[in-house]
DNA sequence: TATGAATGAGGCTTCATTCAT
DNA sequence: AATGAATGAAGCCTCATTCAT
């Protein structure tokens, strides 16, 4: 009569060669990077566990012992590489900087930070699970409204001669423009040379010749 | 954290009439416009049959009418979609177009098509799922690359009297990138205004700027 | 690189024997009836779905057609076996009927119903489980309460002439105590005889004893 | 729909300092209380090893270096439960003590062991796992048998006057009917008042009824 | 004796697809 | 052309158990 009592209680037959122990914090990192790896090439829905405890070198059920649920996992992966540009570390602007030297420290900050691998898999990510996270939606908005704004232009209006009714004064958006525009090239082609071998020297020349231009 | 963002957790009962009977010429155009809604709201994977049949009025069975199956919808939308930019109806250049109004109608044309709802939830798709049509994701490149030099900087360079070492002949793309950086904005956002609410009106502004620039 | 974009739209290989197709008005009892046996022998973590499916005659996801969840099958179940005693065929009180006769009446109409097979099945749902369906649990109380004084006291007092102070009167749910140790015992012992072999017919000579006991 | 009631979604952080260790004699009897409540609250196989070890003051690893398995912790918890009522205390009945005080006596006895919490707990474990510890069931319907016949109706039926064809005589399990009645009560509704405030003194009332009773 | 990361089987649920009606 | 019950393959997640520390 008592059919099946041990069912879900039977004894394993203890088979793979073990993994490997590591603590949480040797370990959550290499799932957030193999996490980073599935979900930017499938997506949130697409994306497996299974894959992804593989990638971290452990077994499905091993992953919940360091998240709850493949949504944690998600939410941590983008908060972990959801950051801000440092500026910090501006030269010394108030010497004698050329626009061209301060334009290309500008870019290049930009160029390396938003078009690292890491950036362009985030913003896949925030692209194809955009109603999933609309948090870290609007925080990465935010940030590129900062970008924008705040401390490049305040920079260059109050560093340099140009005119206040400069184009780039009046759609300050547009200085971001060729940077995201790269972006969005490796995001859809994952094509690292971006629309131009050489995007960062292309987006110097058009910083500089809209900030000497005389009009 | 719900299994998926607008679950249906209920099981119908026994409720409407059967739904209209219409033909194919009737139904596939409904079907395609519910499968863009949706395969751009959820990606490829996280799409279901269940929603696209009924936001094209019928059930999921009726769906396989008219597609044999998930895939065949998807890629029949892609093509409907993928389109190219009409440059035929361009108007008298020959006569003497000042650079505002010719590249006015240039920038209209582009933001017009490039920028419309279909082709933003296009350009989703193609970013979520481009692992799975990359032959589709190939043929955006080449309309891109095309907008971008062939025809614009050849009217352009020919017509008007910029020198050739102006930076948008040197990296055309440039001309594309205030309406890409709006194209990304609106891809993420799903915000109409974009980084400006009159995005159109900067990117006439910039390339005036630059092609009216004495450098 | 595209590894296992089918992964999960692949081509079914049909196999099995189709099941019998039912509308949902023949198939539905069919599953309640498998549940009661599932989640009555295995309580509601140990039921399987997988085997009220087999003993409904579909396939696991079949069920899911017809309920939304386990839970709603158990919660569909407890609604479709809590029942109430109708008293309504009250027979002839008025008339000059013995104690006998109305104790008898009353003995075997509880016992019908609140020792039958589904009614035992049902009390061992509520007690393993009783933590997940309280409200269920609640409604049973109530049952037993309205059971023990409303109506039986009630003809009891008004019919027959025993004294007030009779200790059926004072403490009503007495009335009901040989029953429900018979339903104890079955409910635990799964023994259809009960603690006797005719605990009915002990039920009515307790009843007797005391309303005709001259205290 | 909670899938487990009080589901613990979480991962705990590094966090406590380990644990105090105890011998085997002071932990054993902790991992069957908080065991106790476990089973009794979820059965068998919705109770989790985790929780019980949480309980018991270790983790779960811990448990097994005290028991092999959940099912040895479930069978010693019912070796350890499960228990007779010591009869041997029986006063002096010789002397001519009153039916109403050796009834007394008995009920106290009864509900004293039988309705106790641990009891309790351990009425819903044989339900709820009747199948899986069919040996103890049986015991427990021993018990059962042995306390309405044995002693308290050899003793009514030898010390007391009553008539040879009492009710209570032709059908002892009567005896016991208020009292499984109220443990019942208690099993299914956690509510330590019973079908009444004080079941005992109903209890003593009717027993007292039928042994005066002059049938 | 105790910890907690790790395993792996198994259960619930989803959903593309089929097919009798 | 359309319905919706049914299938069956996967995927997420749980949890008893193991074991290096």
């Amino acid at each position: 009569m008592p059919q099946r009592l041990n069912a879900k209680n039977k004894v394993q037959t203890r088979s793979a060669a073990p993994r490997i122990r590591l603590t949480p914090e040797e370990r959550v990192p290499k799932i957030l990077d193999a996490a980073l790896k599935e979900f930017s090439q499938h997506g949130f829905t697409g994306a497996r566990m299974e894959d992804i405890a593989h990638g971290a070198g452990l077994s499905k059920g091993g992953l919940y012992a360091h998240f709850s649920s493949k949504e944690a996992i998600f939410k941590a992966l983008l908060d972990r590489t959801l950051h801000q540009i440092d500026w910090q570390a501006m030269p010394q602007l108030a010497t004698g900087a050329s626009t061209q030297d301060m334009v290309e420290w500008i870019v290049d900050k930009l160029h390396e930070v938003v078009l690292s691998p890491p950036s362009v898999a985030l913003v896949r990510l925030l692209i194809s699970e955009r109603e999933r996270v609309p948090k870290r939606v609007n925080a990465w908005r935010e940030e590129l409204l900062r970008l924008r704004g705040q401390e490049l232009i305040k920079i260059i209006g109050q560093n340099l001669r140009c005119k206040a009714d400069n184009v780039l004064v009046r759609h300050s958006w547009l200085l971001l423009s060729p940077m995201v525009h790269a972006l969005l090239w490796r995001v859809v082609f994952d094509d690292p040379s971006g629309p131009d071998p050489d995007c960062r020297q292309a987006h110097v020349e058009l910083l500089c010749a809209l900030l000497d231009a005389r009009e």
